[in-house]
DNA sequence: ATATATTTTCAATAAGTTTTGAAAATTCAA
DNA sequence: TTGAATTTTCAAAACTTATTGAAAATATAT
C-alpha cells in the first residue's frame, strides 16, 4: 500500500469513527491529516487536503482549538495561520476525557442527585424503582468520575504501565 | 418535585445525554422508561407514555434488544409481547463496552495494523510521521482494548471496590 | 491611510437521520 | 381454515445537522 491510499483510508476511517463519538465527520477528518502531518497546515491546505470549503474548515478547527486537540501556530515571516496537532496519543485521550467530562458526565450527576430527592412513598412500586435506578447510576457515574479524574492527572507511563500490570 | 415530573426529566436527559454517545434519542428514551419501569411493559404503553409512532417503537425496542440491554418478555395468559431492560447499571455499562468495542475499537485496531505496513522510505519526513501517529494509536487501543477485556470479565465489587481502592 | 491578504460569520441549501403511518406479514385462538 | 390481534416493514415526510460560499470583519504590508 503507498502512503496516499494509506493517508485516505486513514483519514476517512477516522471520521467514520469520529461519528460514533459524538464528534462529527469532518472535524474527525481534520484531525486525522493534522495527526499525520509532520509539519503545521494552512486553511487552504485542508480545504485542497479534504476537498471542503473554507467556512467549514474555518469553524470545525475553531472546534479543535476549543477541545484543546489543535493550535494555532504562529510561523515567523508568513501571512496565514497554520494548525498543528498534538501528537502524543495519550494527552489526546486525555484531553478528550477532560473535555467530555466536563460537558457531560458532571451535568448529568448534578441532575440525578436532584432527581433522587423526588417526593413520595418510598414504598411504592413506582417510587422505589425510579429512586434505585437513579441513586444506582449516580454511584456508578461517581465511581468513574473518580477513576477518570486519575487518570487525567496521571501521565502515560505511570497509567498504563502500573496499571496494566496490576491487571496482569 | 414529584415522581411524573421527575421521570419526565429522567427520560428527557437521558435521551440528550443518548445523542452524545452514538445512540439515537428515542432508543435511549426507551431505554430510560424501562430503567424505571419496575414491570415489563408492551409497545403500546411505551407508544403512549412517550407519544411515538408504532413504527419507532418497534424499530428501537429491536435495536435495545440487539444491544443486549432490553429483552423480550413473555407473560404467560398475554398475547402482547413484554419488554424489560437490564436494571443493574454494571451490566449495562459491561454490556455496552463489549459491543462498542466489537462494533468499533476491534475494526479499527484491524485496520490500523494494516496501515501500518505501508510501503515506503521510513526516512521521509510525511511517511515517518504516519507510521509514527498509527503505531502510536495502534498501541494506545491495544491497551484499552486489553484494559476493557479486564472489565468485562471483572465483576463490579471486584472492580469498583479494588480497583478504586488502588487507586485511592 | 490604502490596498491586499486572510479569517470569520451566517443565511441559504444540501445531506443525513429519524419518525410516521399504513400496508404486509405473522401469530394465535377458536 | 378463518379472522382478529399483534408485530414488522419501509417509502414518504419531518426534522436535524453539516456545508457552502459570498459578504463582512480583521489583520498586515507598504
Amino acid at each position: 500500500m503507498k502512503l496516499s491510499e494509506a493517508k485516505a483510508q486513514f483519514i476517512s476511517s477516522w471520521g467514520a469513527f469520529g461519528t460514533h463519538w459524538g464528534i462529527n465527520r469532518t472535524m474527525a477528518q481534520i484531525h486525522a491529516l493534522l495527526l499525520i502531518s509532520p509539519d503545521p497546515i494552512t486553511q487552504d491546505d485542508i480545504m485542497e487536503q479534504l476537498n471542503i470549503s473554507r467556512g467549514n474548515v474555518n469553524m470545525n478547527t475553531r472546534d479543535l482549538v476549543d477541545w484543546g486537540l489543535v493550535d494555532r501556530v504562529l510561523i515567523p515571516g508568513e501571512r496565514k495561520e497554520f494548525f498543528s496537532a498534538e501528537k502524543d496519543i495519550w494527552k489526546v485521550a486525555t484531553q478528550i476525557i477532560k473535555e467530555r467530562k466536563k460537558r457531560e458526565l458532571d451535568p448529568m450527576l448534578k441532575l440525578l442527585g436532584q432527581l433522587e430527592k423526588i417526593e413520595g412513598d418510598k414504598k411504592e412500586k413506582n417510587v422505589k424503582q425510579f429512586v434505585e435506578t437513579i441513586s444506582g447510576i449516580r454511584r456508578f457515574g461517581g465511581q468513574a468520575d473518580k477513576m477518570l479524574d486519575v487518570m487525567i492527572r496521571a501521565d502515560e507511563s505511570w497509567f498504563l504501565g502500573t496499571l496494566l500490570k496490576f491487571f496482569k
